[in-house]
RNA sequence: UGGCCUGUAGCUCAGGUGGUUAGAGCGUACGCCUGAUAAGCGUAAGGUCGGCAGUUCGAGUCUGCCCAGGCCAACCA
């Protein structure tokens, strides 16, 4: 059947005559290898300073995306890769729209993640970290962090995106900390600044605060006491019943009892300053009828008979047995609510006035009933939730004691114990808990108030390094107000409602949090950071301000980094204005997210080719809490607003069944490997096709998934530069004289022209690639490309319809490459230079907006028509291939019977074999015949059946009756015999 | 445990203010072509819209609860 008979006529093989599509651009692109070796072109062509250079040139407007600093720290992963490829996408979309962007790099370089590592190298080579000089330890975290900045710099290189790469950022130069603590010195000059305290994890054998990180549990044997804490005041309130004939002796009940409380840190209870409950837990007033005696316990019983304790319901017997209770009424249900309205008295207030102030109940959500007593003992200088539920009743800072010194030995001040060890930190006991527990235990017994005691093994925290316990301290701090007078929460309230979020969410999340936080802690007991550089006045306690020692100050530290400020001596920053001996100089480092904050700073103000505020911030939805919030508080303290315009957040990597990465299930994707194995433009791809706003997937199967899109991406721009092979400008065809056809590709090339620019300004990728996507396969490949297939190839060069097809090809080719520029931008680079070898380079070209012109909503309407009847003629056919009536669609002449008027004329003008791909067709207002084909939910449409008549013409394959017609060529139709004829005048 | 967020075909995603048989692309299967050929075209199969309950004439869309997952809650970045 293929074989036509005419095909015997002459043999000769018309295929050198057929203009099929040629090009040199490679069907697989082989992108691993190709991508190093355009990097390394536009590293040597410095591709991001000629654009800038260009677009100066030419007055664009300026835009700043200011770049968020990656930990200078490991080799980067999947996050990294997603969050700088974004930031590439905006760069590069920034350009294409005719901007100068700005995107400087930076790194994020002080912390404790690389003292970590440093102590580590220092331990390895058998060196302590005592024993390393401080400036020492710094240097080998600079040296550290400098080489991770390289390696990851390289990295990020690889990803394809552009920017200042040679003039990065870093948290850790001079310059750069220099301007860290003149921004300090703002908050400082301003009254922002004010010191307080906290309880921190402090290890007394290394007098230094630990991390979590830096703290393992191991068993441990503490003493445990049950201690009573007189009521002090009472009222018919407290209790449950209100006859009034019961007050008088209910109040009597009250004036002497206690609350009782259970702890394994005797020590802490000098610095004791509430009592906690929990107003779900049910107490009760319980007495004792009676005890053990001397004899069976061998020591005196430290309860009597008579006695009346406040206890948990829960756990009031076992207290009672603890107290070697043999029996014991429960007096009188408590009002939950009432329990608040005590007054307690401090156990040790007999002994010594220093205790005898009134110590409050506070109801606290971290008190049970499962152990205990049911009342919480409350040192809000030695624990966490101690600390919180102090301050949230409203109690300020500098009511917390400070009673244990960095050595873990009390202050002289504290009554009874001053100068007794909790811990040891010297001699054979180092490590190992002093005498104040046993000195704080027989002072109670002393007071009458302790009720039991005992031991107990539990987990209990110690340090990683030194292996001994550490204890909850409380630690002077530094600390920038949120509310008072500046009103930096305030400040923050409103630069947040004042700057655009996307998505608009992220609004919500960073408000909620900068309502809600507490004053910002700034200090650190560290060493690899940026100095809270100041002196603090040893009589007054208040830090010395004056410009012209900042000034000093900061000099200094131009000069030599931090290091300057812990090195030299304190007249080189004091001057002649002040004694030295008066004044203590401050050790502290700042807080990383300090330095951070101020990456604004010193990155984007002031800089001749950059602005402030920045146009965006783009980062991960972790840093609401983050950066985006430190820069947010820094800038607000120190310039009353945002130093961006906008934030971007996108969401974490997880693999395919969305859960997080981690080497234990060996779900890890590494950016490394793909860039390996299918080429970084495989990671580019996935970007922009995922919903960046939440969190997204990848694993072999989403890869596999990016792969083939790009193969569609990479053949329809493959196809077109075959097509376009040999045009030039003096080929075009003005649209005026272009076929329908044309004329609606054009149109839809202005509609998704106007789409692009809009999800670009949105920074909504997804929005470009999968509408680019849609119409490469949808319109150009299965519609356009095909339909014109056997013009392009097969109508004489001259040909009106073939050369306006090329034009908007040629438009086709020269949009796509601008479309997907910023986001396979190796493919398009590669595309764009394989037609234009020597013009310049894609990144340079401005995307201009489509010409109105393009716009036909009659073609769009007609096409629309016409594909509706395209698609019940395909059906058709496809139902006689299956039959095996025919192969090809050549082989057919469909008779298409329309119903309807609209789609008749959709047709006017137009060849409907050639829509439909086939040899032949009829289109006929007539009535079908009863067996046409209909297809489901198309009406108006039937199509009827006949093979096409004639023979196969030799070159276009088509069957027509007019094939032979020409004796020049007798196995052509006329229109090939004339190409054909050109074709041979031209090549003898 | 709290704050914020997510859960629609194998995969990536659409589905304004609730309204007829829930869509697209890719992949898959089958077929065609063999002049885009490790390509191109066509047809088809695939979903109890995480689960349960409720509001409603009617819910993928609104409410509550539950399940699964993510980010944050560090002297981690």
């Amino acid at each position: 059947m293929s074989d036509s008979p005419a095909s015997t006529v002459t043999g000769r093989d018309y295929r050198e005559t057929v203009f099929l599509p040629e090009t040199e651009f490679p069907m697989r692109a082989g992108l691993p290898k190709a991508e190093p070796e355009m990097l390394k072109k536009w590293d040597e062509a410095e591709l991001y300073q000629s654009v800038r250079k260009a677009r100066q040139a030419a007055g664009a407007p300026l835009f700043v995306l200011h770049d968020g600093p990656p930990y200078a720290n490991g080799n980067i992963h999947i996050g990294h890769a997603l969050n700088k490829i974004l930031k590439d996408f905006v760069v590069r979309s920034k350009f294409l729209m005719g901007f100068d962007v700005d995107y400087v790099p930076g790194w994020d370089c002080h912390g404790l993640p690389i003292e970590w590592k440093i102590e580590e190298e220092f331990r390895s080579k058998g060196r302590k970290k005592d024993e390393v000089p401080a400036a020492e330890f710094r240097k080998a975290c600079r040296e550290y962090a400098a080489k991770w900045i390289d390696i990851q710099r390289e990295e990020f290189k690889r990803l394809g995106v552009l920017g200042d790469w040679q003039d990065r950022y870093a948290t850790m130069d001079y310059t750069t900390e220099a301007k860290v603590t003149a921004e300090f010195h703002k908050f400082l000059m301003s009254d922002q600044l004010y010191r307080g305290s906290k309880p921190v994890m402090w290890s007394p054998v290394e007098r230094t605060a630990l991390a979590d990180a830096e703290v393992e549990y191991h068993p441990h044997v503490s003493p445990t006491i049950w201690v009573r804490f007189p009521v002090a005041n009472a009222t018919t309130s407290s209790v449950i019943g209100d006859s009034a004939e019961d007050a008088d002796d209910l109040n009597t009940i009250m004036s002497d009892t206690s609350v009782v409380i259970w702890t394994t840190t005797p020590w802490t209870i000098p610095a004791n300053r509430a009592v906690s409950f929990n107003p779900k837990v049910a107490y009760s007033v319980w007495q004792i009828t009676g005890m053990k005696t001397e004899e069976e316990l061998g020591f005196a019983p430290w309860a009597k008979p008579g006695d009346k304790l406040i206890l948990a319901d829960k756990l009031a017997e076992d207290v009672l047995k603890a107290a070697n209770a043999t029996a014991w009424d429960k007096l009188i249900d408590l009002a939950p609510t009432a329990l608040a309205g005590l007054e307690l008295r401090h156990p040790l207030a007999v002994l010594d006035d220093g205790y005898g102030f009134d110590v409050p109940m506070l109801a606290g959500d971290h008190v049970t009933d499962d152990a205990g007593t049911g009342f919480v003992h409350t040192a809000p200088g030695h624990g966490a939730d101690d600390y919180i539920v102090w301050l949230s009743s409203g109690r300020s800072l500098d009511t917390i004691p400070d009673t244990v010194d960095p050595d873990g030995a009390y202050y002289p001040h504290v009554p009874l114990f001053g100068g007794l060890k909790v811990l040891e930190t010297e001699g054979k006991k180092a490590g190992k808990f002093g005498e104040a527990n046993g000195a704080v235990m027989t002072k109670l017994i002393e007071a009458g108030n302790l009720l039991a005691r005992g031991r107990v093994e539990h987990s209990y925290p110690h340090s990683w390094r030194s292996k001994a316990p550490v204890i909850f301290r409380n630690t002077p701090q530094w600390f920038i107000r949120m509310d008072g007078d500046a009103g930096l929460r305030d400040k923050a309230s409103v630069a947040i409602n004042t700057t655009q979020f996307f998505p608009d969410s992220g609004r919500n999340r960073i408000g909620s949090m900068v309502e809600s936080r507490p004053d910002w802690l700034i200090s650190r007991q560290r060493n690899w950071g940026t100095p809270l550089a100041m002196f603090v006045d040893k009589a007054t306690g208040q830090p010395l301000k004056d410009d012209a020692v900042n000034a000093r100050i900061i000099g200094h530290i131009q000069d030599g980094g931090a290091d300057a400020w812990f090195t030299r001596p304190d007249t080189d920053f004091l001057g002649n204005d002040y004694d030295p001996a008066n004044y203590e100089k401050i050790t502290d480092i700042l807080d990383v997210w300090f330095d951070s904050g101020c990456t604004h700073a010193f990155t984007i103000e002031g800089r001749a080719d950059s602005h402030w505020p920045a146009d965006l911030y783009l980062e991960g939805s972790d840093q609401h809490r983050g950066w985006f919030q430190s820069s947010l508080l820094e800038s607000c303290g120190t310039r009353g607003r945002a130093p961006y315009e906008a934030v971007l957040t996108h969401g974490f990597v997880l693999d395919e069944q969305g859960e997080k990465m981690s080497k234990s299930k060996g779900n890890v994707v590494a950016p490394q490997d793909i860039a390996k194995e299918s080429g970084v433009e495989i990671l580019r791809l996935w970007v922009a096709l995922s919903d960046y706003s939440e969190d997204l997937r990848i694993g072999k199967q989403i890869i596999q998934t990016t792969v083939d899109a790009y193969r569609k991406l990479r053949n329809t721009v493959r196809y077109l530069l075959g097509a376009l092979n040999g045009y030039s400008d003096a080929e075009a065809v003005d649209y005026s004289d272009m076929p329908s056809l044309e004329r609606y590709i054009l149109h839809e090339v202005h509609r998704l022209d106007a789409q692009v620019r809009d999800a670009y300004s949105r920074y909504d990728f997804a929005d470009v690639i999968r509408p680019v996507s849609d119409f490469c396969s949808q319109t150009l490949s299965a519609l356009y490309f095909d339909i014109r297939k056997d013009c392009l190839y097969c109508d004489k060069p001259s040909d009106l319809k073939r050369r306006a097809a090329r034009t908007v090809m040629n438009i086709l080719f020269e949009r796509l490459t601008l479309w997907l520029g910023p986001i396979t931008t190796f493919t398009m680079e590669e595309a764009w230079a394989s037609r234009n070898p020597d013009g310049q380079q894609n990144l340079f070209r401005v995307l201009e907006p489509a010409p109105d012109t393009w716009i036909s909503t009659a073609e769009a309407n007609r096409w629309n028509r016409i594909e509706t009847v395209l698609g019940v003629v395909t059906a058709s056919l496809e139902g006689k291939r299956r039959d095996k009536v025919i192969g090809s669609a050549l082989e057919a002449a469909p008779v298409v019977y329309l119903a309807d008027n609209s789609l008749y004329e959709a047709f006017d003008g137009i060849d409907a074999a050639e829509v439909f791909r086939t040899s032949q067709a009829t289109l006929t207002y007539e009535t079908p015949p009863t067996d046409a084909f209909r297809l489901d939910g198309v009406n108006m449409v039937a199509v009827g059946f006949a093979l096409a008549s004639g023979n196969k013409c030799q070159r276009s394959w088509r069957i027509l009756p007019e094939v032979g017609s020409d004796p020049r060529y007798p196995d052509l139709s006329l229109r090939d015999a004339e190409a054909v004829a050109e074709w041979d005048a031209q090549h003898g």
